[in-house]
DNA sequence: GTCTATATGAAGATAGAC
DNA sequence: GTCTATCTTCATATAGAC
C-alpha cells in the first residue's frame, strides 16, 4: 500500500467532506426512498446505507422531505435530457423514435429506483413535482409535440395526439422498471433471463410504436 | 316523512350492521389508500371519512394491514374479469383488443383509485400481492397468451410476444389513472375537457396496439 | 463539523365501560 | 356489538457534548 498519499494530499479542499458526505446521502436516500416512497423510508435507514450517523442528515438536509426533494431534483434533471437528445426535427421519426423507446428501456433497467421514486411522487399527488409538471415539463411536451406534427406534416408518419404518444411511450417504457416485480413473477423469472426479456420488450415497444404511428422506414 | 318504516322494519337482519360497517370501512379504506399507499394512510382517517370510531376499524379487521389486504383482494377480482370477457378465441382480435383497451381505459377512469391502490402495492415490491402475481395472474396471461398466438397462426395478426404485449396495453391504459396527475398537469386541464381527453386517449391507444400488432380490420 | 443521547409527537392497537 | 380513553411503540428532529 502506498502511504504517500497521505503527504503529498491537499490540506483537504474546502467541501471535501461536505462533497462525499452529501453524495453518499443522496445515493443512499435513492434507494431507500425507492423501495418505498416518501412515507415509508426510515431517515434511520438512510442513515445507515450511507454510513452516518443519522442527525448527519439532518444537519445537511435540515427535514426529510428536503432530501426527498433534492433526490427528486436530481431524477427529473437527468429525465429530460434523453428526450431532448432524440426527439429533434433533424431525425428522422424511425431513428427518433425508436432511439428513445430504446433510451427509457435501458434507463429503466439501469436505473429502475429513479423511475419508481417519480412513480411513488406522482401516486401521491405529486406535492413536490407539481410546479415541474406544470412548467417545464409541459413546455418540453408541447416542444416535442411540434417535432412530431412536423413529421406527419411531411408525411413520414401518422396523425398522431403528440401528448397521448409521450404518455404512451413512457407508461410502457417506465412499466419495466415500476412494475418489474410483476413482470418477474409473470415471466417466472429467477434473473437468469434478463437479457432476452429485455430483448423482447425493445422489440414489442418499439413495434408498437414505429406500426402504430405508421412510421415509414428510414430511406 | 314516513315513519312507519320504524314499525315495518325487520327486528334487525342478523349481520345486516356488521355488512354496512364493513362496506362502509372498504369503501373509504379504497378511498384513503389510493391517496398514498399503505404507509401513507392513517387509520383515523378511514374512520372519519366511514363515519366510524377508530375502534371499529380494529373490530372488524384486526389491523390495518389486514384492512389493506381485504381491499387489494377486491380490486384484484374485479381486475381479472374484464380480460376474461374480451380476450377470448370466438373474437376477431380486431374486437377483442380494441374492446379490452376501451373497458381498461374505462375502468381507469370510473375507478382510479383500484388502479392507483395495486400500482402503489407493485412500486412496494408486492408484500401482499405477490402470490396472486406468481400463481393466478401468471396463469392467466399464459391462458391469454394461447389465444393471442391462435390469431397470429389465423393470420389475422402479426406475431408479437403475448406478455410484453400485455404489459403494454396495462401501461398505457393504467397510466390515465396512475398518472393522472402529470396528465392533467402537462395538459393544462382545469377538468372541463375530461371528455376530449379520454377519447384522445382511447384513439391513440387503440392506434397504437392494433396497427402495432398488424390487426387486420374484422371482416 | 460531527455525533450521542433525548425530547416530542403521532399512529396503531387495545382495555374496559356501556 | 360499540365506542372512549389510554397504552405502547417508534420515527423525526434537536440539544448539547466533543
Amino acid at each position: 500500500m502506498d502511504t504517500s498519499a497521505i503527504f503529498t494530499q491537499e490540506p483537504s479542499e474546502p467541501g471535501s467532506v461536505r462533497r462525499e458526505a452529501t453524495a453518499a446521502i443522496l445515493a443512499a436516500a435513492e434507494r431507500v426512498f425507492s423501495r418505498g416512497g416518501f412515507e415509508a423510508a426510515r431517515m434511520a435507514e438512510i442513515a445507515a446505507e450511507a454510513g452516518l450517523p443519522k442527525a448527519n442528515l439532518h444537519y445537511y438536509f435540515g427535514t426529510k422531505e428536503r432530501l426527498y426533494a433534492a433526490v427528486l431534483e436530481d431524477i427529473v434533471t437527468q429525465w429530460l435530457d434523453a428526450a431532448a437528445e432524440w426527439i429533434v426535427p433533424e431525425r428522422h421519426p424511425a431513428e427518433a423514435l425508436s432511439g428513445y423507446v430504446r433510451a427509457k428501456l435501458a434507463d429503466a433497467r439501469v436505473r429502475p429506483g429513479a423511475s419508481r421514486i417519480f412513480a411513488g411522487e406522482l401516486l401521491r399527488g405529486a406535492p413536490l413535482v407539481m410546479p415541474f409538471l406544470r412548467g417545464e415539463l409541459r413546455r418540453r411536451v408541447e416542444a416535442m409535440g411540434r417535432v412530431i406534427e412536423s413529421w406527419s406534416a411531411r408525411g413520414l408518419m401518422d396523425k398522431v395526439a403528440p401528448a397521448h404518444l409521450f404518455f404512451a411511450i413512457w407508461a410502457m417504457t417506465q412499466t419495466y422498471a415500476d412494475f418489474d416485480v410483476q413482470i418477474r413473477a409473470v415471466l417466472g423469472e429467477d434473473g437468469a433471463h434478463e437479457d432476452e426479456t429485455f430483448a423482447a420488450a425493445t422489440a414489442t415497444v418499439t413495434a408498437l410504436v414505429l406500426k402504430g404511428c405508421g412510421v415509414h422506414a428510414a430511406a
